[in-house]
DNA sequence: TGGGATTTGTTCGTATGTATT
DNA sequence: GAATACATACGAACAAATCCC
């Protein structure tokens, strides 16, 4: 994303993580003067960070009625699950047997970094299990398909904070840990099998049953993610 | 795209089709307020028309240094390809032996309108063959599927100007109608190996030589793209 | 239905940064 | 290397649209 200014990239981190990590749920308000007051910046520079995150269907911009978290409708959840579904598999196609052993060691150290998250219950867990399929995605060489597949795992967990619950656990750790195991010993059909069993895991492990309550202001929740880390 | 006002969206389509016929050369400068001053709008709606351009990788916009159209690298070109073959996989997948007599007409009418485009020798053929790739995608059911499918081949486009050479006849009409017929016969691994085919001679047909010369003005070329038609 | 409050759309002036001579 | 020319970044103000009593 360096296509974006300084300022404007801080916000649309700050926001970003906080759609994914589900602070600021599907359908809340963005007002643009509210956000930039937080952040001490003027309509036009939230305005840009908006847009960013639009691009990506993270928010809904709907002209003249300003822009909103995006709140996709079921039969979309299920069009970008089985989006997914397709990628991830491309993604392993071309990352089966190939890892080198930096690559494998970066992969561990996230999991480990999950690990760590869930086991201290740091709502962090979520953009770092999501940082796995992207890095995954990005070992394929494949610059474009890392791209998409950080949309695809942005939105994937904005959906599955909509339809599910519980959100700790819903990428379950070992299940990464057993996958990249068998990425590196390349076997390839076991690999699709288990990514599969694992995104379908994922999914129906969200879909059981629909949220939709919490109401605090955005005001709280942005102020914790003001000065945002690192990007995804 | 409708996420974005009526003056901008504008904007973007005429960019969008400059760019995809090859009238504005990649590596080219998109000033704001030439360009504004070309549809009469002040610089932050063509902003907001660049930057809908640069998250579709159109246009490449570098903080403080402004909008230019992009210039992929051949390595960025190769992988474009690489991701479109796979891609185009998934949505023959969804479409082979599943098209509605409807849709077998649509796709026909403009297998049609291409052929009158490449008779009279419109560079409009440049569009109307890529939106042929893009409507199989819609027809495969998948919006997001679809949306890839829109700027995979807008891109592809572009390259195709950079790398490649007389446009006409990049991707021959002859070579689509062969598709749709294997389609609705719905055999799926002559449709892959069909479209593989084409993709692959759309790409080497391209790839021939590199032009990189002709240097009009901005202005003189978007003058024929002010009042832009529908979109793709 | 109306009208006021609120929010977005747009313009444009100024500051800042980049390229050029 | 400095000065100049030029383009973008940002913000304040106004216009227009929408929302909510």
């Amino acid at each position: 994303m360096e296509q974006i200014g300084e300022r404007a990239g801080a916000i649309y981190r700050a926001l970003r993580l906080a759609i994914m990590e589900q602070a600021l749920e599907p359908g809340t308000k963005l007002p643009e003067d509210t956000i930039g007051e937080q952040f001490g910046v003027s309509r036009t520079v939230v305005r840009r960070a908006l847009e960013l995150l639009a691009s990506e269907e993270l928010v809904d911009i709907r002209p003249n009625r300003g822009a909103a978290v995006a709140k996709p409708t079921p039969a979309e959840a299920r069009d970008l699950f089985s989006v997914r579904q397709d990628m991830e598999r491309l993604v392993v196609k071309r990352v089966c047997g190939q890892l080198s052993p930096e690559q494998v060691a970066r992969l561990e150290a996230q999991i480990a970094a999950e690990e760590r998250a869930i086991y201290d219950g740091r709502a962090e867990y979520i953009r770092l299990a999501a940082e796995f399929h992207v890095i995954l995605a990005e070992m394929s060489g494949s610059a474009l398909l890392a791209r998409y597949m950080r949309q695809i795992v942005g939105r994937s967990a904005l959906v599955l904070g909509l339809y599910g619950r519980p959100q700790w656990s819903n990428c379950s750790v070992h299940e990464h840990r057993d996958l990249l195991a068998a990425l590196v010993e390349g076997d390839l059909d076991r690999v699709n099998s288990m990514m599969h069993a694992h995104l379908d895991a994922v999914q129906s492990r969200a879909l059981e049953t629909a949220t939709g309550d919490g109401e605090r202001g955005i005001r709280d929740i942005l102020a914790a993610y003001a000065q945002a880390p690192a990007d995804a």
